[in-house]
RNA sequence: GCGGGCGUGGUGAAAUUGGUAGACACGUCAGACUUAGGAUCUGAUGGCGCAAGUCAUGGGGGUUCAAGUCCCUUCGCCCGCACCA
């Protein structure tokens, strides 16, 4: 055995051949870490650059290291891209599959004002601690690629990306209307809010007048839809993301109104016969300017000051309809002439569209339940549907409609949008749900925003020089109530020169939210040391794209759409060559407590990964999370069902005394090709559960045996090792291979020797199950109908009766009708 | 309300996509063994029946030689979006 080279760092082999024959145990603790160790020092699983071999990149998405240290959850979705990246290493791919901290974030900053700890310390014993349990588990990560957000090394590029948002124009400071969280004391984007509530810590979010840093992903709307096609996400991730997108095409039409244009967006603008009313939204600007104007201004001012009091789910709460007709100034429909009365009401809503709407109540049920609830017309102008009980809103030829009638809705929307450009009241438009990205954080642990204020040049961007632009120290952590960020506080570090003039300038106090690191950290794993740019080109040519990306569904709309923005953006700087990030998306469900609950703290049914490996051994516990149900769905966790795989490990060991020179039959490559086949494929389809099935299938047969050929165990332990690499490792060096099981060549399943040449079909009277017969394969027709007729049970039923026909299935059945 | 998914033994689940329902495990029962180890091995295990059989994939109906799988209908659960004009 040459020392040099080998992975026993010099060890003697003969020596631990010695130590094994001791050990008649399975010793999964000396075992598991013995192995991470040489694998540790001899950097088996570092990747490069090699231009003459295929690269494979998978991606998990990587954690927030959070105080508690890792869920069982994590390790599933990171246990299944192992697997896939050891066997697409086996295959001869250049694999890289790295992991990384998304270090930033309010836990830490929390934990901080609690305990006084800083956050950069807390974050980084963290980072020890999930490091370490990662390690346990035997994760065929890259650990040289390691990042972490946080480091200021890192969020320069972050923050250099910033600056490319804002010189291109897609990064701008406003004054909006933005969710408010009272309880963090933070602004949140749309996406972080859930049923009206805070995604993070569950309190009411209010509606806030404040001065925001936006990004402009609405620019993007229509390319993250469109782009979806070519992609390989899951049904899914792609309709939750073009829903949360929410693209209408329609038009916008100008009612006049007072001395000006009332402008309304619809999507029906065919239907413009039927308005019989308008609403606007209490926000409208026209309320406040026309406000004198109305008969019945006190009643105005009464409901607009109602609604702002309001959160919006308070608002969107209740199903009856209220509102406050605009007395004294109506509206003029711009197809027919007719003058019509305007509303306020707040189920129209001042962030979509215009902020106004024409009323169709007959084909639209919310404009039926206002006109019912204010005594308004409902004019129908659409077939179809009993307008005395519902709005029509199917489909239905134009009728009331002048020019429309007879048409249909496509010919009527185009008729409806060329006569509105042709008179100069409309043009067709398309609108999104989608909002701009909300993109300050009043908070500290963040990356600093490195922008500038001075009084007479306005924002400045911070030069590249003078990146990255490190966060301040603070004492005080807290959040300040007039709602500015706690680096407000730092006035050494906010007072400032202009970059521009030079005079006086104030620093930017907000931070980015913490799904700005993660929105880039996949270019940065191709290349991470690298301090001249954020990654070369040719690292990025040479591994982007991301092959295979698998995460939660809970970032669908968040994580995903956001670094799919992002890299869009990269894409259009020039910075990056790949229109798309990820190739293909994959998603797992979540590991719940044995009664079903969410594992939490508060529950106290939270299961610990490492008194699982401490018990059990990493090769365990990864077996386990494979075995545990499909991946996609959530799954409980038993540990009964943990012990039978325990066994199933501890099997594998014992076999190993049985392995010897002996030669398979034709029976035993049967069993053996059989599982190389549905593993390979199982760990393609992501069936990880039924492909572990397929390896207890394996070793059930082999347990059977009296003596293993060695030729069948080295298969068992390779298409094994991307699940349980530790045992793999440890039983192939036992087998006296000096040479990392890593690197071997995956084993290829052969077709025709899997083939069983003797087949059993079933034998059925009209669809039941009467019998079997075993015969050679392919068997001709005939045959197969002659000895499934002889079966005694068989003869004896149809006695009698008429065979009105059998019907054979080749290798599968034989039906006798009668 | 709209969109997506699911419903199979005591339990977690399989089922080559229309072809022997319950693979693989857990649990349970019976037996063997003992270097007492979260032991191991062997066998049984959907229900009813001594058996031949028969009933079983949430319920009802249909298509088919054949349905867990396809169609209609109904019930129940989960997830996402939600007054988006």
């Amino acid at each position: 055995m040459s020392a040099a080279n080998t992975h026993y760092n010099g060890k003697d082999f003969a020596e631990w051949q010695k130590e094994w024959a001791l050990e008649d145990r399975y010793n999964f603790r000396t075992i598991e870490k013995k192995w991470q160790k040489i694998w540790e020092d001899e950097k088996v699983y570092r990747a490069e650059v090699d231009k003459n071999k295929e690269k494979f990149y998978l991606l998990v998405e990587f954690p927030y290291p959070s105080g508690v240290g890792l869920h069982v959850g994590h390790p599933r979705s990171y246990t299944a891209l192992d697997a896939v990246a050891r066997k697409k290493r086996m295959q001869g791919y250049n694999v890289l599959y790295p992991m990384g901290f998304d270090a930033f974030g309010l836990p830490a900053e929390n934990y901080a004002v609690k305990t006084g700890i800083h956050p950069a310390v807390s974050t980084k014993q963290n980072i020890a601690n999930y490091k370490r349990q990662l390690k346990s588990l035997g994760f065929s990560f890259d650990w040289d690629r390691c990042i972490e957000t946080c480091d200021p090394e890192y969020y320069k590029w972050t923050q250099w990306m910033f600056l490319k948002f804002f010189e291109k124009g897609l990064a701008y400071k406003a004054k909006i209307p933005i969710n408010w969280c009272p309880s963090c004391k933070v602004g949140l984007a749309n996406e972080e809010v859930v049923d009206g509530k805070c995604e993070r810590c569950g309190a009411e979010v209010e509606r806030k007048d404040k001065e925001q840093w936006m990004i402009a992903i609405t620019k993007y709307a229509d390319r993250l839809i469109d782009d979806l096609d070519e992609l390989n996400f899951i049904d899914r991730v792609k309709t939750q993301q073009i829903n949360w997108i929410g693209r209408s095409q329609g038009a916008e039409l100008d009612f006049d109104f007072a001395d000006e244009k009332l402008r309304v967006f619809t999507t029906r603008p065919d239907t413009a016969f039927g308005v019989t009313y308008m609403v606007m939204a209490p926000e409208h600007p026209f309320v406040a300017k026309y406000m004198d104007r109305f008969e019945n201004k006190d009643e105005v001012w009464a409901y607009v000051a109602e609604a702002a009091k309001k959160s919006d789910l308070q608002r969107t709460a209740g199903d009856e309809k209220t509102g406050v007709e605009l007395k004294g100034i109506k509206a003029r429909n711009p197809y027919n002439g007719q003058m019509i009365p305007v509303f306020i009401s707040d189920y129209v809503l001042t962030g979509y569209g215009t902020g106004a709407i024409m009323a169709v109540p007959a084909h639209d049920q919310r404009d039926y339940d206002f006109a019912k609830a204010f005594n308004l017309p409902i004019v129908q102008v659409l077939e179809g549907g009993d307008i005395s009980q519902q709005a029509w809103e199917e489909d239905g030829a134009h009728i009331n409609s002048e020019f429309l009638n007879g048409m249909n809705k496509e010919d009527g929307m185009r008729a409806a949008i060329d006569y509105a450009v042709k008179n100069g009241f409309g043009q067709a438009k398309v609108n999104f749900k989608l909002r701009d990205w909300v993109f300050s954080r009043q908070r500290y642990w963040g990356e600093p925003i490195p922008m500038v204020y001075c009084e007479h040049c306005g924002w400045q961007p911070l030069p590249e020089s003078e990146l990255p632009l490190e966060l301040p120290e603070v004492t005080d952590f807290l959040p300040n109530d007039d709602g500015s960020s706690p680096l407000a506080k730092a006035t050494d570090w906010v007072n400032t020169v202009c970059p521009k003039c030079g005079g006086k300038a104030r620093r930017e106090t907000d931070v980015m939210p913490n799904w700005a690191g993660s929105s880039w950290y996949f270019l940065r794993y191709c290349d991470p040391h690298n301090d001249k740019e954020f990654a070369s080109k040719e690292a990025l040519d040479y591994w982007m794209n991301v092959d295979w990306y698998n995460g939660g569904m809970e970032h669908t709309t968040l994580h995903l759409l956001y670094s799919r923005f992002w890299h869009k953006f990269l894409y259009d700087c020039g910075c990056v060559s790949t229109k798309e990030p990820y190739k293909k998306r994959t998603s797992h469900g979540m590991i719940l407590a044995a009664n079903g609950e969410k594992m939490s703290k508060s529950r106290g049914n939270v299961v610990n990964p490492d008194e699982i490996v401490e018990n059990f051994g990493a090769d365990t516990f990864r077996l386990y999370e494979m075995f545990i149900g499909p991946f996609d769905q959530a799954a409980m966790w038993s540990e009964e069902s943990l012990m039978g795989v325990y066994r199933f490990v501890g099997k594998i060991y014992s076999l190993f005394k049985k392995v010897s020179k002996s030669k398979p039959t034709e029976k035993d490559l049967r069993a053996m090709h059989k599982c190389i086949l549905e593993v390979d494929e199982r760990i393609e389809t992501m069936k990880f559960n039924t492909a572990v099935s397929s390896l207890m299938t394996y070793v059930n047969y082999l347990s059977s045996m009296d003596e293993i050929p060695q030729e069948m165990y080295e298969v068992l332990l390779k298409i094994l090792s991307p699940f349980a690499p530790h045992i793999a490792e440890e039983m192939w060096a036992r087998l006296g291979y000096d040479k990392t099981i890593v690197n071997e060549k995956w084993p290829e399943g052969d077709r025709k020797l899997a083939e069983d040449n003797v087949v059993t079909l079933a034998v059925q009277i009209c669809g039941k199950m009467r019998g079997t017969i075993e015969m050679p394969k392919d068997s001709p027709k005939e045959e197969v109908e002659k000895k499934a007729l002889q079966l005694e049970n068989v003869a004896r039923q149809i006695e009698g009766c008429n065979i009105k026909k059998i019907i054979v299935v080749p290798n599968r059945i034989v039906n006798i009708v009668v």
